[in-house]
DNA sequence: GATGAATGAGGATTCATTCAT
DNA sequence: GATGAATGAATCCTCATTCAT
């Protein structure tokens, strides 16, 4: 059977709506909320200034849609790192390794901004909130012990450890704005030797 | 001998521009430059909106200066780092537990977001660029070297090493923004892991 | 053939144009560069506050456009003077006529404004500069000189004489802003006596 | 008798008032009431910006001030031609040069960016109106006709022809504006032919 | 649904005026 | 009286959002 008119009207706003989700992705992650105009937007997705407007009902609203996104991404690949097998050490490689993969800096860096400017909309923050709060931190916090028991991470109390480990993915992201393009992928164990001993 | 009326309004002049800069610079480190409106710094400063009009062209140009100055304590702090006695693990020890400082947080925030943010004008860029690629590195590098010779710090490229020690600090910087209030300065030792061997 | 859209939109693009420059070259004739507001010229051309920012990108560019097409106009004029049949008599005469005719009058004054005051922008300084030196009077001098030989002329500096009819066309046209309405194009001759014999 | 402590007040009042006037009809002249900023004239006078309120209440006082004076004066020289001896040519020939003459020009711009601009205070154009109206031409037009009936004077509306001779001067006095330091006085005879047959 | 023209509230900046010294 | 620092209303301009086509 042809599917019905509406299921292709259907088809449409959903490649619409990923479509602009992915240029403001792009733009929010790069200038930040205010130094993002719609138009910007507009431009990186290829279309008129006010269609957005048919799919979010403002600029905020796709801000935080992409908050919330990006907050449920990083909380799959937080769970997902526990189930891989290896020892702690060559878990956290691994999500180490996805965190820093080209196609997860923007989610990572929207993250970022969304933590530390005051710009954002007090939804956004609450939604970082939530999930920074209450779930990853809960799910890291056992494999750090585990590494500790095993004699690979380094001694001390482990949600400084994380902190720390959390800070250097952060700065190493936000130096990779800068030099674009070079892949830091490959030196994942310069960075592993801050949590081992 | 009491001073004389010109003294007396030079100094006005200058506690004024102290007092403009200082709130500037909180404001500026926290929003951006875009996310910052000056009545935003004429609130911190307990100031009317026009005053800092008297004492800066725009609020670019109070950027530029901040951005200068910053620029210039950090690279003052490259050297003096030098200077210091001891090994070069103890030097970037001094240097990072400094940086960390709760005094000095502003100045490098604000460093951080002007080298990272795509909305700060030109000069500011320029500023940074002339900074960052004639001084800090040149100065710091051959510190690396020396730790590496010494067997101090871990083995390879230099640069890298360096590049990655910067993104710790920055990154455990935009970190403690968030946690305002609790001082890492005593937690430095961990992070010098990064770069021992 | 229907027209395309796209030259629909052109067109209204074009029709937005001359509707925000009719209505700022008549208030710029009015009030001057600076004592122009913005709004001043929306309400003129009825439109919207924000709307002349998608034609023009300031005030000034407005400014200096109208500044540099009622340049343009009074050089066609005075180029076109040449063209007429009659002696040089009858063509100052019919150039005298059309400045002093109603449709022409804000260029003039805009001009004039442009000329004498210290407010406007350098670009518009230069356009007058440019054209003022290098073209009309080249143009209207052999007209003058041949007046003189003819005998239809007084005596005397073809320049001076020049100067001394620009000054009462503007001196008129000044007096007539006030007079609103009343037509002095019928009194030429009156003018005419200044240079002739 | 020495003077008393309250009239040497009196006399730094007096001379403050005028070097605030003579500094501000200058600047007004050049710029117009919107172009000329407060501290431009307490710097042509070289004084603190805020001492001008101690002796006019606004800008636009001063400026009102100026106008009436300058109207005071204009009338002056007008009822004196008529007391001057020879025939009325000679009389019209004399107050041109008064007009013309260095020392008296910045009134009489003021007195024409007062009639022509939109942008003065209605209290000026009131005072312009009011001796425009009523006296100066009340005055001239004896003089015209009276050159008519000489025969002197061409034929015509002796109103127009004062228009006429009026609207000369003006337009001469604003080129002269750009040509600053020009001395056009010595040609007035070239003025003269527009009123005489 | 899609376009891009139009609106207008909000932020940077200027400058007449006031005020502490 | 004199100074010039300080204020804040008013103006230019931007850009999120709406609307006619």
């Amino acid at each position: 059977m042809a599917p019905s008119n509406e299921q292709k009207l259907d088809q449409i706003h959903l490649k619409r709506i990923e479509q602009i989700k992915k240029a403001a992705l792009k733009v929010f992650a790069h200038r930040g909320i205010i130094g993002t105009k719609m138009s910007m937007i507009a431009a990186e997705a290829e279309i008129s200034q006010g269609l957005s407007y048919r799919y979010f009902k403002s600029k905020e609203e796709l801000f935080i849609t992409l908050i919330q996104e990006a907050m449920e991404e990083a909380n799959a690949a937080f769970q997902h790192v526990q189930q891989l097998p290896g020892t702690p050490l060559e878990q956290i490689r691994t999500l180490t390794q996805n965190i820093l993969d080209e196609s997860n800096k923007y989610p990572f860096l929207l993250i970022q901004h969304a933590s530390v400017s005051d710009e954002v909309p007090p939804k956004a923050k609450q939604i970082i909130e939530h999930f920074s709060t209450n779930v990853p931190i809960e799910q890291l916090i056992p494999l750090f012990i585990k590494g500790q028991q095993l004699g690979q991470f380094c001694e001390g109390d482990p949600y400084k450890l994380l902190f720390c480990y959390m800070s250097v993915i952060t700065g190493l992201m936000l130096q990779e704005k800068q030099t674009e393009g070079k892949n830091w992928s490959e030196d994942v164990d310069i960075l592993m030797k801050i949590i081992t001993k």
